[in-house]
DNA sequence: ATACGCTCTCACGCCGCGTGAGGGTCAAGC
DNA sequence: GCTTGACCCTCACGCGGCGTGAGAGCGTAT
């Protein structure tokens, strides 16, 4: 059994002794003895922990978070990484978004395009602004939609041509996708949508720049199912498409959070 | 001349007012002008500069980098601009990278669990355990590592049950032997153990399907070094290994690199 | 007149530690 | 046994970038 004092573990892992001493303070990570001198003894489990917590610091979680997961004993590495990802995507999307602002402001500052002042933050505005925006027009759907569709082609005004071509394909992929189950008779219950679905879910991570959860997807699912513009435009792909597809939507929400 | 009040421009912008009360408070942003009443107002000045400031923030320099920044008289907009894109591109890149690498996880996560039942043999770290490990390499050491990965679990992957015993059986023989002879007392630096580490060096480069050069080999060390499944593998076999092994890796690298 | 929303100025709180200050502890050498 | 120097400890303040009140003034509509 090796033992390690704080300075040979902070060196071992790359960090510095006080961010131990932080980590025990918080109870993140406590010594598996301590002396009594009162120093701090670090063995082979504290060493993993450790390792797992560095992981998941560099994947943006604050220690809280880390701990919180570390010491859930029913702690699922795959949800984790679902998570994680749709937050990368998310980001990828305000990454997108910005460099298609600068382009334009660049266009600008050369004298060839004229710009309105809301197109020069289109894609700058923090995340957690515009996640907070966008989890407030969720909520409250019902009175805010045109709020919310004006935000919708704002924002993918703020997009190139071809890229925004190349969503509105993806998206008529999947929808036909899903349409042509309907047609084919499953029920929106059916499991063997999930992939579709899920294909679904993550089309709207993409375009929006908040994660998607199950809850806030199911949300979308009730404005979907709402408001007559939508209905439209989803009967317009296929009859009785206009209800089936939130129905599907909160059929699969409520077995991702039945599961959790 | 449009005129904006802070909330005005704090909606705009996607901002907190309080954040404009910060950026007036440090000399980052100041206002217009500011009325009688303290009121502090706006204009396309202002915002063209704070649309600068938050591009500048979301590329990660602190408040004071970016007034700095701004402040320089030789400070040329478009330039900076052109610069930002270019660093926003290699952000970007890097999200594609990780995005990659969370899906594979992912991929391989969720495969695992498929065919839990169909536990035929175990490898030389658990799936799960390398799906995870895969994403921290990624993460630590890049992406050109990837490409020795995937070539190592595909070929792994796709041979036969008793090639790959065959070849577990070989690793173990060796390394039985490195850890015999760190036992007997050999130094990491022993040029005895040359046709050790060369049978070794040479097993690696059997399951990579690239060369397995001196520099790549020592990389290879650094690995089994920093994370701890490897350490923990090692130790496993004989105390003190863990940290023997990739230390006498490298003392054959180095000797490698110095004779060409 | 009064109510409501916007504005202001303090001023403390949060995270993830860095950076001392001030003092004990341990092993080695004189 | 005594010093030296490298460790270790516990406070405790500071920083950056704001969030989040509290308490008070301003502006406009009814």
């Amino acid at each position: 059994m090796e033992i390690y004092t704080v300075s040979e573990l902070a060196e071992l892992a790359g960090i510095s002794v006080r961010t131990l001493h932080h980590y025990d303070e918080i109870g993140l990570l406590r010594p598996a003895r301590v002396g009594d001198n009162r120093y701090r003894y670090y063995g082979e489990e504290e060493l993993l922990r450790l390792q797992q917590i560095l992981i998941h610091r560099e994947l943006g979680l604050s220690l809280g978070e880390i701990s919180a997961v570390l010491d859930d004993p029913a702690f699922d590495r795959l949800e984790s990484l679902i998570k994680q990802r749709d937050r990368l995507e998310a980001e990828a999307g305000r990454h997108r978004r910005m460099l298609k602002t600068i382009d334009r402001t660049i266009a600008k500052l050369k004298g060839e395009k004229a710009m309105k002042d809301t197109d020069l933050y289109s894609g700058v505005v923090s995340p957690q602004k515009q996640a907070e925006y966008e989890s407030w027009l969720i909520e409250r759907y019902g009175e805010n939609i045109r709020g919310e569709i004006e935000a919708n082609t704002v924002k993918t005004q703020s997009m190139s041509p071809t890229d925004h071509a190349g969503l509105m394909q993806e998206l008529k992929e999947i929808e036909d996708a899903l349409a042509q189950a309907m047609q084919d008779g499953a029920p929106p219950q059916a499991r063997s949508l999930d992939p579709l679905i899920e294909r679904h879910r993550s089309w709207v991570a993409r375009t929006w720049s908040k994660p998607c959860t199950p809850d806030a997807y199911a949300n979308l699912a009730n404005l979907y199912e709402a408001h007559a513009d939508f209905v439209e435009r989803y009967e317009a792909i296929a009859k009785g498409f206009g209800a089936w597809l939130p129905a599907a939507m909160q059929s699969w929400a409520k077995r991702q959070e039945q599961t959790c």
